[in-house]
DNA sequence: AAGACTAGCTTGCAAAAAGCAAGTTAAGGG
DNA sequence: CCCTTAACTTGCTTTTTGCAAGCTAGTCTT
């Protein structure tokens, strides 16, 4: 399980999606996020096969992005909810919401919308800089080696720059 | 090609994954954020398989995030971009490298390092709230249908709130 | 007390997608 | 000529996904 392709590439987007990646995880988060909880629940609103459904939550809770524990005993019935790892994905189904509503909306506008609490209104994401708290945008940003980085990522980097 | 089951979901999140949930599709729009324009380069750099990189750039390129041109006749060699639809898609990359950073990186450190031009510093992506600036967590965030929300989501929604 | 129903699955089989290796096209270079 | 490069396509195998049915342990209905 999970794509092992993704996991050897020692990138932080690859990574993850080696179980994001796998049809349906995501959707299975969202529903998580909008506070589905049961197993009938996640699999009538996404229409996704059983067998692929019970897959998907076995690996995310394998990864501790979600918990799986009883709500009775007698007979045994489990739900599912988001671990705080898994709360923290947060920031990656917002900017597809953001995006998803500016690209793929039909005329009448966002089937769903998200509201910030501490203000009242219905948001959208900003991405912004952690160190100066402006507004990130493509123009913006530029990458290099972290210290993570291995010896041809590094060796890549440099051949780019010399061209 | 893309995901038929998705694209039917009347949701900002499932939509787009009809395609970029396909699987290298993200990938392929890291390389492209990452600079890489070539085919081969990219194919190298993932060791995707050539038939299904061809498709996913065909795919890609339908929707309008990719966009193919020439840069030689003579031979035909063709490169690829990002359009600004495309480029639209940095938060949604942003938001996967902050948590593969955050949980997937090893002891020595994040492979790779965004720097924001605007201040010089090495940043990470913060998600703020359009509208206040506030900063978005998990738990200051509640969701309600939009004006496209259909009378299912519509009926869901008030079914959750009375229980 | 028999039969239907519910939640949360598993199993078996068919269909679709992905992976792999080899081949193609249209040059250019030695 | 023959070799190489870029950008693919084709054919075949393996892996995933989808679909329908079945299972289990209980509750509810009559």
């Amino acid at each position: 399980m999970a794509i092992q392709a993704f996991a050897e590439l020692n990138c932080s987007i690859a990574h993850p999606l080696s179980f994001l990646g796998e049809r349906w995880s995501i959707l299975v988060l969202r529903d998580l996020f909008l506070g589905r909880r049961r197993f009938d629940e996640i699999q009538e609103s996404l229409g996704v096969a059983t067998n692929v459904l019970s897959q998907r939550l076995a690996t995310l809770v394998d990864e501790g992005i979600v918990e799986r524990r009883p709500y009775s005993e007698h007979p045994e019935r489990f739900e599912y909810r988001l671990t705080e790892k898994g709360k923290d994905l947060q920031p990656v189904l917002l900017a597809l919401l953001r995006w998803g509503d500016r690209y793929t909306a039909g005329p009448e506008g966002a089937p769903l919308e998200t509201v910030h609490a501490d203000c009242g209104k219905s948001f959208h994401m900003v991405p912004t800089c952690s160190e100066c708290g402006g507004v990130v945008e493509p123009a913006n940003v530029t990458n290099r080696p972290g210290p993570g980085a291995n010896e041809e990522q590094r060796r890549r980097y440099a051949e780019r720059r010399a061209a």
